[in-house]
RNA sequence: GGAGGGAUGACAGAGCGGCCGAAUGUACCGGUCUUGAAAACCGGCGUGGGCUUGCCCACCGUGGGUUCAAAUCCCACUCCCUCCGCCA
């Protein structure tokens, strides 16, 4: 959620950000107005409330005086202007609530630096990295043997069976198997024990509560990319990040415990309508999916560290997994709602020829954790905190960028050797090894 | 799923219709005393909102209701504890 002081503070400053985004100006015109309106009627309303207390008082005086001719006078009187409170209050709540709920639609600020753009196309590419770049070697060309698509790699391989996913839950839920999902659980592994030194390692919930879910923004914006168990009033969760923001809703945490820094391994669902065609084949596009989740809550002077922090954890896995990425600072237009800056990690993955997203780094500012109510004790009173993070890594599309990129002529898989620990003896897949 | 008990400030814990935003203790912060520390003593010590910055309003698990007046009474829900049942 925005800040509505500085709203009502520099109305400009706020509308010129939010056009960047594509928020029209009449719309906060809007709001500002329904600021105004119930702050009018929160001063009726508190003000015959001041005088009903007040009155109360007067009548406990009286009866206790044993003046009933007063008490009961006083006591009418009360009562006329309790009606009267009643509704005043109605009126206040009435806007109240509408006014939350046109704040609750709008996108966080855009940092400064955030490129201006309609959609991914007008994302910025910041830098490339690919094995042995440091030491001179070029952009990887790929042989021929590395151009197969990872569904027909995993099917060779009796890894992966996207026909017993669809018989079990559908089309876009993959089933693992044999080596293919020890390599999940493998990744999963590597990356929490790399983040341990820092990080702690939290296992959250994987249903959250509607409250939870508008807390980190993904709802009521949202609710269609969601699974919904509407009967417990639950949502399957798409990402670490919701749990991970809640852990401290409402608390006002001490300012010497910050950074919080957790990292979480998680089932992620997501329902990606409209998805369909080239997008969605083999794992590139799932319903249900693996990421480790680094996230901090921290001040905002702690913040760009925090962001720094994840960004770099994200690019080591790929390094060390030798795979060839590039970062990308998106555009106001292909930015999360609560976002107010995010880079995104693509993997290249050469059997299907692209650039898959297999990470995002998000700063929030204090959007979310004014949702969430997330404070933190300063030296003079308290301060939202600042949340920031992001993926290390989404498996799905880095399982498939693996098999892909390490493919070998006789069409079987040898993986880096830093999962070789988790991998043991599947580290090189073979039809036979599964 | 059944029966019972509970939810109050950082924590413990009183209050059970009328200056109660809330006693008291602990913790914490400042001061006196002390070479220093402890002890003792004195003072302070929740969060949010509004505006005329001094005041007003809200918050005692959550949401409704009763009343001139609700932490206190009534209803529903949530969570926690104990026992029984079921179950990885």
């Amino acid at each position: 959620m925005i800040d509505l002081v500085q709203l009502r503070r520099e109305p400009d400053v706020v509308k010129a950000a939010l056009a960047r985004r594509g928020v029209a100006t009449d719309v906060m015109d809007a709001v500002i107005a329904m600021d105004v309106a119930h702050r009018e009627l929160l001063q009726d309303a508190e003000r015959l409330r001041a005088e009903v207390k007040f009155l109360s008082r007067l009548v406990g005086e009286a009866r206790r005086d044993k003046d009933t001719d007063t008490a009961t006078e006083l006591t009418e009187k009360s009562r006329v202007l309790g009606d009267e409170e009643r509704v005043a209050t109605e009126a206040m709540e009435r806007v109240g609530a509408a006014l939350r709920n046109e704040l609750l639609m709008i996108p966080n600020l855009p940092a400064p630096d955030v490129p201006e753009g309609l959609d991914e196309n007008d994302n910025v590419e910041i830098r490339r990295w690919w094995p042995g770049m440091e030491e001179g070697a070029p952009f990887p060309t790929f042989a021929e043997h590395q151009k197969v698509p990872h569904w027909d790699i995993g099917l060779a391989l009796g890894i992966l069976d996207l026909e017993a996913g669809a018989r079990i839950a559908g089309s876009m839920f993959p089933l693992y198997r044999g080596a293919g999902s020890r390599l999940v659980r493998s990744l999963s592994a590597f990356s929490l024990d790399r983040q341990s030194d820092a990080y702690e390692e939290i296992h959250p919930p994987t249903f959250a509560l509607t409250a939870t879910m508008m807390s980190t923004g993904h709802l009521p914006k949202s609710s269609d990319d969601m699974y919904g168990v509407e009967r417990d009033g639950l949502w399957a969760i798409p990402t670490a990040e919701v749990p991970l923001t809640s852990m401290h809703a409402g608390e006002i945490l001490d300012e010497a415990r910050l950074p919080i820094r957790l990292t979480a391994e998680t089932a992620c669902f997501r329902r990606e309508s409209g998805a369909a065609g080239r997008d969605t084949r083999g794992v590139l596009r799932v319903h249900e999916f693996d990421k480790v989740e680094l996230f901090a809550y921290c001040t905002p002077e702690q913040s760009q560290e925090a962001f720094d922090d994840i960004l770099a954890r994200a690019e080591s896995l790929l390094r060390d997994l030798g795979l060839t990425y590039r970062l990308l600072l998106l555009c106001t237009g292909d930015m999360g709602t609560s976002a107010a800056r995010t880079i995104d990690l693509e993997v290249f993955s050469p059997g299907v020829d692209r650039w898959l997203e297999v990470s995002s780094v998000s700063w929030f500012g204090d959007y979310q954790a004014r949702r969430a109510q997330v404070r933190y004790r300063t030296g003079e009173g308290t301060a939202l905190v600042h949340t920031v993070n992001g993926s290390a890594l989404g498996w799905a599309r880095v399982w498939a960028a693996l098999l892909e990129t390490y493919r070998r002529a006789d069409g079987s898989v040898a993986l880096p050797g830093v999962l070789a620990p988790y991998m043991g003896a599947q580290n090189v897949i073979t039809a036979t090894t599964s």
